[in-house]
DNA sequence: TATTGTTATACTCTATAACTATA
DNA sequence: TATAGTTATAGAGTATAACAATA
């Protein structure tokens, strides 16, 4: 066993997506029956959130690339969860909308997706969930030089 | 607007993915260097920490499907990264193990991947840092329900 | 009959670069 | 010349099911 090198559940980003994946498993199967995948989900999500957004303001808050969401987006508009317009003071922009069909899906798991946050806060504790969402905002705000 | 969905940065697996997205920047740099991919780097690791390992048991902690693993290791086997042996006591079981190249390959990048935790601990606080990962863990540790 | 792992298959997302169009 | 987004392409990982070997 080499020396030295940090145990794997103090690497941050290995806990993180272990407990990622803690967290999605009762989520998975809400997916499952919506019948988007999780990218769509994070990315509906984000527009009900911010409203009509450029692309690249969704490729950042959704976690994806934008060749990713190009193709994702157009998919998305032929299952009618968004309309999409160009952008009348900038033409090279587009800005994406999420549809009444878009909402009315996140709708229709809201009740599904609030019992599995129930469950899981009374498990951990609120006081400690709240904690470790303000830490995770925190860390996801720091400037560690990428992003360029 | 749709009511009553929590914000993203509320939601654990976005709140959970934005942050791994942030540290897992510089990383990336690191891994591109070392020629392997993030997968194959965690597999490594868990490796490098359990000693020889079954598959199953490797998937969980390296949060990877057994068939993406079945094929990752016949890889890293011909990249000379890890050897595999039937076990003799149970011979369905295959335990692997990191080798010399594989632990070397670590070492190699540990002084880098130091750097950055340091630097990470340095803008976010130890104490904070060390909170994060004990929430972290408390959490990966949670039984939901999954995981069947 | 249950467990461990492999193979097969289809699909989605990732990653990079090259390209278009607008500014 | 820089920016926003698209297209092209290759490849890697995901997800399911079906299968083989062993227990």
């Amino acid at each position: 066993m080499t020396q030295n090198i940090r145990a794997t559940s103090r690497s941050l980003p290995i806990a993180l997506l272990r407990a990622r994946e803690t967290v999605m498993g009762p989520l998975r199967e809400m997916l499952a029956q919506s019948g988007i995948s999780e990218q769509k989900w994070r990315v509906l999500r984000v527009l009900n959130e911010r409203g009509p957004s450029e692309h690249s303001s969704i490729a950042a808050a959704a976690c994806l690339l934008l060749p990713s969401l190009t193709r994702m987006l157009a998919t998305m508009e032929t299952e009618g969860l968004i309309t999409r317009a160009s952008d009348p003071t900038d033409r090279r922009k587009t800005l994406v909308t999420i549809s009444e069909a878009g909402q009315d899906l996140l709708l229709a798991h809201l009740a599904q997706s609030n019992a599995i946050f129930d469950r899981l806060q009374a498990q951990f504790g609120r006081d400690r969930l709240e904690q470790l969402l303000d830490l995770l905002d925190d860390l996801q705000k720091l400037d560690l030089g990428n992003k360029p």
